[in-house]
DNA sequence: CGACTTTGACCGGCGC
DNA sequence: GCGCCGGTCAAAGTCG
């Protein structure tokens, strides 16, 4: 049952990995086009500003909160499922950027699942270490980090995340319409797009629907012991798996990891670049972020 | 030889 | 207005 949940997830991924990589696609070929210039008036618009300009992290996070009957209103537990991340794995937010502290990190080669650029590496006043720059590698996603090692706690890496990767941020968009995927949906993202623009526009919010599930984490989650709900709602959902590396924060799983990393493996992109942190082809704990260590090595 | 990293230069924001 | 500082760019270097 919970294979067959994973098998879905990592279908939608497939797809989203293969609309993100296509130049054909719908949802990107709007970028060009006027939604943006209208993008300030109706949902439906605020919904492609999202898909074009990638989602802010208060859209991810709305789209996270729950809302709970109270038997007269609905109440919304803002933030609920991040806070519980927060409060448990020491990850604060600062200013729409997220910030998490890794210690041991020198046992544990952090990894995020996601390929990333080096582009830049500072020193900073007053501090011992530099601090690195990396972008994510996919040109439509607009996910930085900045890692540095803390002058207080040697062993302890500082990771800030500023934006969220795109592919994974699609299923908490706000869309309306939104319906579950039927299997009449055969039509793939990219064949849609080869039939027009115009039709494609019509089409896109129904695309995006298919990978969309809205509506606060079903009750099956709700069911499951709270860790398993955190998994169920993050990683597998793969928000904060950008966020908090999924194997730093359950250390014990790896084997689990492992065994999700090699069965998704199956499922081979026609086009490279992996987009789940499950579906890493080379070592999937290996961040390239960490080449911070050959300056620890350098010390030692 | 292409992909990727390194690193100094450059730019913009901010405080004085 | 000026200088400092952090973030980004891009040419050069490195690696497989």
């Amino acid at each position: 049952m919970e294979k067959e949940q994973k098998d879905d997830r990592f279908g939608c991924e497939d797809e989203l990995v293969r609309e993100l990589l296509d130049d054909e696609s719908p949802l990107f070929v709007l970028q060009q086009g006027t939604v943006q210039a209208k993008s300030k008036t109706s949902g439906e618009d605020s919904t492609k500003r999202l898909i074009c300009a990638g989602p802010r992290i208060e859209d991810i996070e709305n789209a996270l909160s729950v809302k709970t009957w109270n038997g007269t209103q609905y109440q919304v537990q803002q933030q609920n499922r991040i806070n519980s991340i927060q409060q448990e794995r020491g990850l604060t937010k600062i200013e729409n950027k997220y910030t998490l502290k890794i210690k041991n990190y020198g046992n544990c080669m952090a990894d995020d699942g996601y390929k990333w650029r080096k582009y830049g590496q500072k020193w900073i006043k007053n501090t011992p270490n530099p601090r690195s720059y990396y972008k994510c590698r996919n040109p439509r996603c607009s996910a930085k980090k900045q890692v540095e090692r803390s002058k207080d706690e040697p062993g302890t890496l500082i990771i800030t995340y500023e934006g969220f990767h795109l592919h994974f941020a699609y299923p908490y968009l706000p869309l309306e319409n939104h319906h579950q995927p039927s299997p009449d949906d055969t039509i793939s993202p990219t064949k849609k797009a080869k039939q027009g623009i115009s039709e494609a526009e019509s089409q896109v919010p129904e695309t995006i629907a298919n990978y969309t599930n809205i509506e606060p984490l079903p009750s099956s989650i709700e069911g499951c012991p709270p860790e398993m709900s955190l998994e169920a709602g993050f990683s597998q959902q793969g928000l904060l798996e950008d966020v908090v590396p999924w194997v730093i924060r359950n250390p014990s799983h790896n084997n689990n990891i492992s065994s999700i990393s090699s069965s998704s493996s199956s499922s081979n992109y026609s086009r490279s670049p992996p987009a789940s942190p499950y579906s890493l082809s080379t070592s999937p704990f290996y961040d390239p972020c960490l080449d911070i260590l050959s300056i620890n090595s350098s010390i030692r």
